[in-house]
DNA sequence: ACTGTAAATGCAATATTATTGCTTTTACAA
DNA sequence: TTGTAAAAGCAATAATATTGCATTTACAGT
């Protein structure tokens, strides 16, 4: 269990009946889409990547597998309140950290014990059970900056 | 300068005409509804709180006024690349963290000295220069736990 | 292999959120 | 008081997200 034998597109079949779920293309192409972008995508961008592959998938049906996604931990959605916004596939379950360039736009992923260990403390201090934490910086990247 | 002077909805003419801004009820409007939101809040709960207030506020407008809001610093805007989502008033200018109970729905607003360094070291260790950071904790509250 | 069935997808309609161009109104400096 | 640029309103449209229902499909059981 667990997903760190992700990315591997060869285990979603595994990982799916696991979850008692039907291995389908549309599911692999989801998944093979966040994969290959490698950074957070939303629905439609999700869409666009299969389409330009030469396959078709329905928007409704990118949202609803992302919502199964979500729930078997193959993926995370950004936290934004009521939003769908992004998502993608967390280097460890249950948090992430973010780099967001506001000049070229790319988003790189981090991941720094320190600062989990820094969320987890607030929540704790909160009598908060926290299930998932989310770190944005947004700036300019290096490249940029230069 | 600055925004520590806030929120007092008297001192906005001040700001506003230290940015050569117009002094106008929609923009009293949109500060005082955040102010008493005290959470996060999207344009169009903007919208309705003016409303309620019988008031009345057109969308476009909040929208406008939160981008300009957010130029000199009076609000922050959650980063959800690409979507509006959510502003509010920071306590501090340039970061930001929630606490968001999925039960409840409720938004709690804190502040961590560790963990802003956290962030800072990251950035800087991975030269970004950082304008903005926020964190986001997902999770149940105290009161929906027990 | 075939078949029945629940699950998954597709499709259509609708709701919500966000942006753009243009007209009208308004703040405020002169 | 008045002229003018800025701001707000309005209308149209785009983009994003959800819902209900019809159709297709994976796959368990035979
Ligand atoms: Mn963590
Ligand atoms: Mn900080
Ligand atoms: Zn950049
Ligand atoms: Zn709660």
């Amino acid at each position: 269990m667990g997903i760190s034998n992700f990315p591997m597109i060869t285990s979603l079949r595994t990982t799916l009946k696991e979850h008692g779920l039907k291995d389908t293309q549309p599911r692999r192409f989801v998944l093979q889409a966040l994969e290959k972008l490698k950074k957070p995508a939303s629905p439609y961008d999700i869409q666009k990547w299969v389409d330009a592959k030469g396959g078709s998938i329905n928007a409704v049906t990118v949202y609803r597998i992302i919502e199964t996604f979500m729930r078997i931990g193959l993926v995370h959605r950004h936290p934004c309140d009521g939003h769908f916004s992004l998502c993608s596939m967390p280097h460890k379950k249950g948090h992430h950290g973010f780099l967001h360039c506001t000049s070229c736009g790319k988003t790189q992923e981090f991941h720094d014990e320190q600062l989990c260990k820094a969320e987890e403390r607030v929540a704790r201090t909160l009598k908060f059970r926290s299930s998932t934490h989310v770190s944005e910086i947004l700036g300019t990247c290096a490249a940029c900056a230069a």
